[in-house]
DNA sequence: GCCAACGTTGGC
DNA sequence: GCCAACGTTGGC
């Protein structure tokens, strides 16, 4: 099975790419997704090995900030059965789980912001989710193609 | 802080 | 099963 690639967004207020590189092993569990689209695409399709685009959301700039990589592929989210957890789920059954989780690893920061606005501007970028409007979807497939356009515009 | 877009909920 | 109300996301 090919490497895929995928795009996923995280506020840097609630958790960055900086606290990820600061996590034990360099490794989260990305745990918190509660919309059944995303949920699919955690618990079917982001296998270990496929690489990430960490995206900052809601901050200034917004834009592509880092890679990281896939370590885990999809397991039921812990979060969604601990009333204590922020995202806490009480019709989520242990037996049948309804939210789920990958565990992710910091690869490397790239050498500065590649922001939305650039996104939007990218010849060949133009299909991406991230930049059409009203696309809220906080994991997201990237092709090989968007993410080879993605590290030419962070390091060129 | 505003608000457009979208997803979810719940009455009927 | 419809759809209005509501809550959330997330750019600006």
């Amino acid at each position: 099975m090919a490497r895929r690639y995928w795009l996923m967004k995280s506020e840097p207020g609630c958790f960055s790419l900086d606290d990820l590189e600061a996590s034990p092993g360099r490794i989260t569990c990305w745990d918190g997704v509660r919309n059944y689209q995303a949920r699919n695409m955690l618990r079917d399709d982001l296998k270990a090995g496929d690489g990430v685009l960490f995206y900052h959301s809601n901050t200034k700039p917004v834009g592509v900030v880092g890679l990281c990589e896939v370590v885990r592929a999809g397991y039921p989210d812990p979060t969604a059965f601990d009333p204590r957890a922020g995202h806490f789920d009480p019709k989520s059954d242990p037996a049948r789980p309804t939210w789920y989780v990958v565990d992710v690893r910091f690869v490397r920061a790239l050498p500065r912001c590649v922001t939305l606005d650039e996104l939007k501007r990218a010849p060949g970028l133009e299909d991406m989710k991230v930049v059409q409007r009203g696309q809220r979807l906080s994991v997201q497939p990237v092709t090989r193609q968007e993410w080879d356009i993605v590290l030419s515009l962070a390091e060129g």
